[in-house]
DNA sequence: TTTAAAAATACAATCGATTGTATTTGTGTT
DNA sequence: AACACAAATACAATCGATTGTATTTTTAAA
């Protein structure tokens, strides 16, 4: 990176104008006259002038750059969220850096010391399940940059939220199944240390209780959710012989114990009706198509890009603590309809 | 981002050592003694310093970072790549920038001006389809950064492309349909500015010119190959009567077609046999699911990336107009198989 | 024309780290 | 104890831009 390292200081002595004025001009400040201004930009185009924003930014403590962190890129309602970041943040002049945590504390934790390192005026970050220890997200806090969560909350202080109400969605997912006479419902549920997770199964217990449902232990099958986790659990549902209804706690796996049960004999609906979480693309066309909670991912991406701008402009510094709800809708699929 | 602001002239003070000395005990150097290393570490922690690399890579003019540029982020494919890039990033030390065109080129040539005014050690990218001019791309190869095409290969002089051989791959997907009897065979191709599908076309092309089948210049249908054009093409083919096979240039395309074809009393593959690309996930679990051609994403990433990491490291300066051709394979499923 | 005010430009310090060179300190040898 | 030499540390310039203050130039009013 070197060839062409054309600086101001190279404007300024081929047109024998202070860098001062060479920087003031390029910034279009006011100060210089619009002569001049014409004259600089005219040469710095000429020599290939390239601002350097490292100095820049060195400068101005300012890098007009936010970090995002999610766990997987390459699942659907991540890269719909970071769609959502990168439109609100494109049209404020706000350039974008994402990572994955690949849900490893360890990656998270280096991926926040290198963003603060980089001086990313603010971050965005959807936890990694292993995140319970935040003393990574102090230190950058610690430094005055603001974070939001979003998908997963963490009652960190400070810090905003933005999520989906995971309790309700839950809650009503699970009232769905009984509406349909369902008896025996399981859960598949995500890591307990993680909010979102624990929501998820207290809505389902809520349910089952308000509804005077059986309430055993045995029912909620505690994974990470992946593929193959959804398979275990099917043939643990299998093995608990009378279960007539499933609500996972995401459609991964949902979506896989549907195939192993399918292919040892269950009939889904008929035997089995399921319920997922996300709304992932495949839900919508794998046989049967699965009933599933849809959360508005794009529009939680906006929302808490305006968030994280705002407390970054500070406009107001009331939205350091807000918690944001978005409302989820559950879409009614073959998988719950017999 | 100023709260805690430590920096080395903070512990040059609190400890009356000079900050060159600083510096090199915080980076390991062999020219400061462990005694004071230590020392020096010790009040670093307690001072929560943490590096500005911002400072650091402005003198050293050097980012330990790489610019990556994909149409599209959640397209299943580009998330793949990016996840091989990363992999070889994170294990030699570097991060990585990644950045969604949208297939604008406007976007594109903005996004490089901020790759380059980040100084980023070198960019990957897959240019968008409107990518005809390559001005932006010039500017960054003029500051001496490297620049590897991955997926839509670039002519550019002076640069590397990883790509599969998508002449071969068509010429080989065509010629199965022909080899399942198929006589009308049309074909869904994308901009014809981009090598890629020019390839894609020409060995469609080929193939039917090799087995003395009808070409008809109706029988290729361009678009952008999104899932709207997808059923606009399958109009075309349905207004065409006598098609029995067609070659999608990716699987978007194919599948919203397939969809639509369905739909409107079609039965593929007895009437129409129906050849995707791309492997999408989806692709598997449609019905019939999509025979298709998979292109090895993850490792086209890894590849790409450490070409990409050798030419920044100069320790070979003959990679620098290297093409490498990855080798794809037809994934028969059942939209081909009567 | 003189002069005050405004406009345009120049000067110089600064952001936080790195690094070549100079200086000091320490070690071992005779 | 004197010396050479190596090890450890200090000094000072530098990366490329920004910005408060000072100076010069221009404009306009008296």
């Amino acid at each position: 990176m070197n060839k062409n390292k054309t600086t101001i200081h190279d404007i300024s002595k081929a047109l024998n104008i202070d860098s001062s004025t060479v920087s003031r001009a390029l910034n279009n400040s006011p100060r210089v006259s619009k002569k001049t201004r014409e004259k600089i930009s005219k040469k710095a185009n000429q020599l290939g002038y390239q601002r350097n924003s490292l100095a820049s930014n060195l400068r101005t403590n300012k890098t007009n750059t936010i970090g995002v962190i999610v766990p997987l890129i390459s699942r659907n309602f991540f890269s719909s969220v970071i769609a959502g970041i990168e439109e609100t943040a494109y049209e404020a002049g706000y350039n974008i850096v994402i990572c994955q945590s690949l849900d490893s504390l360890e990656r998270e934790v280096k991926l926040m010391g290198t963003l603060l390192a980089n001086r990313v005026d603010g971050v965005l970050i959807s936890i990694s399940m292993e995140t319970t220890n935040y003393d990574h997200l102090k230190a950058y806090l610690n430094h005055g940059g603001p974070i939001v969560f979003f998908d997963r909350p963490c009652g960190l202080s400070n810090c905003s939220n933005v999520s989906i109400d995971d309790y309700k969605a839950s809650f009503e997912a699970t009232e769905y199944l009984i509406s349909k006479g369902r008896k025996h419902i399981a859960h598949f549920s995500g890591p307990q240390e993680i909010e979102l997770y624990r929501n998820r199964k207290n809505g389902y217990k809520d349910a089952l209780k308000k509804h005077r449902l059986e309430m055993n232990e045995d029912y909620c099958i505690e994974s990470s959710l992946s593929e193959e986790d959804g398979i275990d659990s099917a043939k643990k549902i299998i093995s608990l012989q009378h279960i007539d209804g499933i609500f996972s706690a995401n459609d991964t796996s949902a979506i896989s114990a549907i195939q192993y049960l399918k292919n040892n004999g269950v009939n889904i609906p008929k035997d089995i009706a399921v319920i997922g979480f996300n709304n992932d693309p495949i839900s919508a066309v794998i046989d049967p198509s699965l009933t599933t909670v849809n959360q508005p991912d794009f529009e939680m991406g906006k929302i808490s890009a305006d968030l994280l701008l705002e407390q970054i402009q500070e406009k107001n510094t009331s939205t350091k603590n807000k918690s944001i709800l978005l409302s989820s809708e559950l879409i009614v699929r073959n998988s719950t309809t017999v």
